[in-house]
DNA sequence: CGGAAGGGGTGTAATTTTACACCTTCGGGA
DNA sequence: TCCCGAAGGTGTAAAATTACACCCCTTCCG
């Protein structure tokens, strides 16, 4: 969640300025709905989509019970780090809000990669900290039950928005996608979370109201 | 598990010849018995690890219960996928067989990724290839329950040894920690599989007996 | 305006897994 | 040669989580 200096936004300044002209002159932007799919797994690598505005959701599968692979916030190129393997997307990625996506073309996107040493330098380091930074998610999550999971989860978007007040993204079925446990578990979690008085909540709007405890539950979940 | 054609290898191939030459010319052979670490996380980046042979096992802690990340085989570049996103490196590697390793000097690997455009897309490639096999693979491994993760890690075994009697490179709790249940529910599992005629085992000495039985235990485990 | 669908929620029972305790065997080191 | 530690193993109980059933509310569409 942390969006600082590792976001596809700061490998792209690393063009030189009449290529970062260039490829913004070529691409556009698209908007997506909630709920909508931005990038549908099978399709073929014909454009990389940086983030603009919204929250996305990156997907595994394409069943119903489509496994999350991590949330991306504005400035993050969609599955950037498999997007070199092969010639079709292997994921699916969903809009969880209304989101904003440049387009950016693919072929002249692997051209300054291949010309341009700093850039393509500069797009090695980025994936790899992408790579990091998921592993860290991952781990994380992994190693936690399900109360801990959820305060992690809850955790990590209010050092986000930071702000104690904030609205999720995500609805209940969507938070238990990505914590990997079912929706019930993800209820009776948040209830325990409300009758402990750690939050406040309405649907997707959360209000922390103890931070300390919220962090203890999270650290040792 | 499949070495084919995304090892570390082959993205060393897209090198000039003599650049290849150069670098493995700079670069050493190391040993390390079963049990030692080969990376240990903290240290700073100065060399990449090729595994040449035996297998390595990618753990993300150094607490006694690290957790797993990924089997690397021969042919693996260890650590690749993050490999350039801080300088020193975010996790630990131990040997679980017996293993040999080429060291390769980081910078001199940098320098070629900066000077020949071909090398660093096939390696940006390789990169993202790794990615997709790690995010296949753990993806599978979550979706699974204890029975099915065992079963679906020997036949990956089975699979990648190209026969149904071979050595795991794992004891119990290796393999207890890579699929991420207890030691004693994987002893647990094993029995059964045993007790079912569908595996023999004698530590880890393993002859899968019932192969399509198994495959179905992966499967919808 | 009514019905359907989606989302949030709760309760109970079943299943899965861990925790814990303890055992046996084997290999290596003193 | 003996002892200790590591590894493989089993049993029982507790904890965690899912499965399932069902409810209510809100929003949207026909």
């Amino acid at each position: 969640m942390d969006t600082m200096n590792t976001a596809g936004n700061v490998c792209i300044k690393a063009l030189r300025d009449e290529e970062r002209v260039e490829l913004l002159a070529s691409a556009r932007s698209l908007d997506f709905r909630a709920g909508e799919l931005v990038v549908k797994k099978g399709t073929s690598v014909n454009d990389l989509y940086l983030l603009q505005q919204g929250a996305v959701e990156l997907l595994l599968g394409d069943q119903p019970s489509k496994q999350s692979l991590m949330l991306l916030f504005p400035g993050e190129i969609i599955g950037v780090n498999c997007a070199y393997s092969t010639m079709n997307y292997r994921f699916s990625a969903k809009a969880l809000t209304d989101s904003r996506v440049l387009v950016i073309n693919y072929h002249i996107f692997s051209a300054y990669l291949e010309r341009n040493s700093e850039f393509s330098m500069a797009f090695i380091r980025y994936i790899s900290t992408v790579n990091e930074r998921f592993l860290d998610w991952h781990m994380k999550l992994a190693e936690k039950n399900s109360a801990g999971a959820l305060a992690f989860l809850l955790c990590e978007f209010e050092k986000s928005y930071g702000q104690s007040t904030f609205e999720l993204p995500l609805n209940r079925s969507d938070i238990a996608r990505v914590i990997g446990f079912s929706k019930e578990s993800v209820l009776k979690n948040m209830a325990h979370l409300r009758n402990e008085g750690i939050v406040e909540s309405t649907g997707k709007q959360v209000k922390i109201l103890d931070f300390g405890r919220l962090h203890d539950i999270a650290n040792h979940g």
